[in-house]
DNA sequence: TTCAGTGCAAAGGATTTGCAACACC
DNA sequence: GGTGTTGCAAATCCTTTGCACTGAA
């Protein structure tokens, strides 16, 4: 078993995730432009789980104007597209959240409901599993989403000290 | 391995339910009316999941005029704290949608991308394996979402023959 | 009799979309 | 140059809230 920890990404990183994007958007006939360069950036500087608006307030914050809401919406699925973001913690009840996909291995997540802590982790056995359990039903498996939820070690202690 | 199928609620079914929910609104010094009941029985009517938008159809549909949207909405979390009904298939992304929870087992969702099809399973081993991860994490575990996601055999078939 | 429940309409919030100006390829 | 792209504002959609009135316990 392994867990990670997601780390700023370097410019050679952006680099290639740029190179991977203008590459999806050629084959979709789009155009890479400056607005979408930054996205792309904005988005590589997150190491945690993010929102639109999170990441739209970042991009106001770096340049002041780089760009639009609605233009951060529009971008977010070609990113997902583009292996550079994924969607995650999906029970969060936040809305939709998004962490960097691009170079990172796959992983699923541990969620604290009391302080939100969140550890990745990522279980052989359990994708091991997975692909039995499509092959039962003849699926042809694309993701999964497999989030655990519950009280993490020092919310248990400080509930226990409370009674 | 087991696939269970949701049916729709007998009245004995609903009665219990109705004991239990009544229960628990009792815990919490609310109370029991008619218009809730009529939501805990046209929650029981649904064999599939659904939002609160259709639930509130459903009632309209029966009684013309059994709940304000409102009152649904305002319903649906007191449905969950008393294990009536939980949220599903989270990974839908057709916003926040219920099943049955009452008197059914806990199962997992292998979902179709393509048509939609989902089939409900619980693997015995998926759930001893998270126990041991968060025993791992030292975290007390409270619940989990686990969704398969991809393409059914049917559906793999005909993009075969469109092939 | 008291405190919670309900409907209605208004408020919120997160996305999405129409459109005219702009700018990649 | 012909499309795709953007920002802005307006439009949606789902959900929550404020309030005056009704009703369960």
């Amino acid at each position: 078993m392994r867990v990670e920890r997601s780390v700023p990404a370097s410019e050679p990183r952006i680099k290639r995730a740029l190179v991977k994007f203008r590459d999806v958007l050629r084959k979709k006939s789009l155009r890479m432009t400056p607005v979408r360069e930054a996205i792309v950036r904005g988005a590589l500087e997150h190491t945690d789980h993010f929102d639109a608006q999170k990441l739209a307030r970042r991009l106001q914050a770096n340049g002041v104007h780089e760009a639009s809401m609605a233009t951060v919406y529009r971008t977010m699925p070609l990113l997902v597209e583009a292996g550079i973001l994924q969607q995650t913690l999906l029970s969060s009840g936040e809305g939709v959240l998004y962490e960097i996909a691009f170079e990172r291995e796959h992983h699923d997540h541990l969620v604290c409901t009391v302080c939100g802590k969140v550890i990745e982790f990522h279980f052989e056995a359990f994708e091991r599993l997975q692909k039995d359990l499509a092959a039962k039903y003849d699926f042809e498996l694309t993701r999964h989403v497999h989030e655990l939820l519950g009280r993490c070690s020092s919310c248990r202690r400080a509930a226990r000290a409370r009674a």
